[in-house]
DNA sequence: ATTCGAAATCGATGCCCATCGATCTACGTA
DNA sequence: TACGTAGATCGATGGGCATCGATTTCGAAT
């Protein structure tokens, strides 16, 4: 369990006057830290931020070439950003012929605001 | 209301074969996915998401001194974790004599939660 | 006054990221 | 078969970020 840090301060103190109580174990190890830190990193953009709520409010799957053009930004960068937010498992996606249609995948969100409250 | 983007699509498709349902205003503005874009961005390394959980399980403020130790990190990159942490208003700090104290500031993960659920 | 120490800041470095135009892939249509 | 189109990928570019050693700041202690 825990994290395989150092606990042991190195610093000396002044004896009789200890800055604060000390320090316990983080109870998220390290591979769920950088689990959150991952989720947290592809929703770091406002512009990745408002593709999850449209993708979450139309409560099904959105065509991309609906998506591209609510943005001020070029069809490469539009699909990067799908891309990162696929990468973290946030969204899916499914091809149909010529189009293809992305979603939510709730569970991302649900471990990261699960941590948060 | 709403975000001043392009709703009507410039592509055109095949008619009597639309690809999806027609999409709505994101209904977050633009300046509320930078907020949270900002929030979510400063919690986007493993290193803040474990600063920040040492922060609230600790449940109260903490000594900078006793932070360092717990990773393999020089001070001043620790440093500069706990000010990105603090510009995002997601910690805040207090001084006393040579120690510096950092606590969270619920607010902020509280707007993201919000969001996220 | 001088020294010591905790924390922030500075400057440099190497890497990652957001963005774009151009290209590629693959499917539908004529 | 050839063409047009939706979306992904490529390569380049400019800016931001994580990290470090060195320095600075300022309060404490001798």
């Amino acid at each position: 369990m825990g994290i395989d840090f150092e606990l042991t301060p190195k610093q000396k103190r002044p004896a009789g006057e200890p800055c604060c109580e000390p320090v316990v174990y983080p109870d998220v190890e390290r591979a769920q830290a950088e689990r959150m830190g991952a989720i947290a990193k592809a929703l770091g953009d406002p512009v990745r931020i408002q593709l999850v709520d449209v993708l979450r409010k139309h409560a099904g799957k959105v065509c991309v070439c609906e998506l591209v053009p609510l943005f001020d930004l070029s069809q490469p960068t539009v699909s990067h950003h799908l891309k990162k937010l696929r990468d973290a498992g946030i969204v899916g996606s499914e091809r149909q012929g010529l189009w293809a249609y992305y979603y939510v995948l709730p569970e991302a969100m649900e471990e990261l605001s699960a941590w948060l409250t």
